[in-house]
DNA sequence: GTCCATGCAAACTGTTTGCACGCGC
DNA sequence: GCGCGTGCAAACAGTTTGCATGGAC
């Protein structure tokens, strides 16, 4: 079992929740997915575990994790939202256009950018969150 | 007349687009908006000229302006999409976590970053969005 | 045993679309 | 006059919710 997985159930039973099946296949499908998952992607995967489970309590387990503080909603201006485990080191996001493909990135300059800003704003900076949209590798051929 | 509307009007024409009246109001209540506006709000600014304008024209006008790189969407965990006159330069945000102050700003890293982005993945990057959250200096010296 | 969590289906909300009419060009 | 743009209402898609049952504690 990944320590991922294993602080994402610790933190719910933290929160005085019950720790169901249903919640426990989520949580791993989760904690697997290495890139984000919609809902819809999410409860196909976690349906393989068990056939039963609706998209109700999807949708109901992830509004949980959200008021935790352990998953992130993403609205990249696609159909349906986007949700990424919180754990580990931020990163920020591209969205090609044309074909709807996020690319995540990091990079220091946008820590130099926070630096910048409250050094001359003299505002202290929480959080920051890069947007990035155009056209990906194999939409800009598709262009030519 | 503004010149930001002024040029909405313009840009819409030279699409070979038409410019109804419903079109000119939408366009005005956008370029008046010094913030953002959602779909709902837009409407009912829009409906004191002219009550008969339905909402399904806005979302028309929008998807219009959208795909004319005049206008941009925003989903900003609300509930409903907001939209923003892109005309001017581009500018980010920083918004108080504890007053909602908005402060503007702009830095050349931002460049630095869509060039650095576009030679490591191959992409083309048409618009960078930045987002900032933290305590504004106000805010800083009240927590203190 | 208590009561939270679930499955189901229906309700809700934001957005899109089909259609006939009307207006910009 | 032609054909895009509009209003209306219905359709749609994603998400939430009411209710009775079932399982975690």
């Amino acid at each position: 079992m990944s320590v991922v997985l294993q602080r994402l159930e610790e933190a719910l039973c933290a929160s005085g929740r019950r720790l169901t099946m249903q919640r426990r296949l989520i949580l791993k499908e989760l904690a697997e997915a290495d890139g984000h998952l919609d809902t819809v992607a999410l409860c196909d995967r976690v349906r393989v575990g068990d056939p039963s489970i609706s998209l109700a309590t999807v949708y109901r387990t992830l509004t949980v994790l959200k008021e935790l503080g352990l998953v992130e909603e993403h609205n990249l201006g696609q159909e349906r939202s986007h949700y990424k485990v919180m754990l580990g080191d931020p990163h920020h996001h591209f969205v090609c256009l044309l074909c709807g493909k996020v690319i995540e990135f990091d990079t220091p300059l946008v820590a130099q950018i926070e630096q910048e800003l409250s050094e001359r704003e003299g505002i202290s900076v929480v959080h920051t969150d890069l947007h990035a949209t155009g056209y990906c590798a194999d939409c800009s051929r598709a262009v030519d």
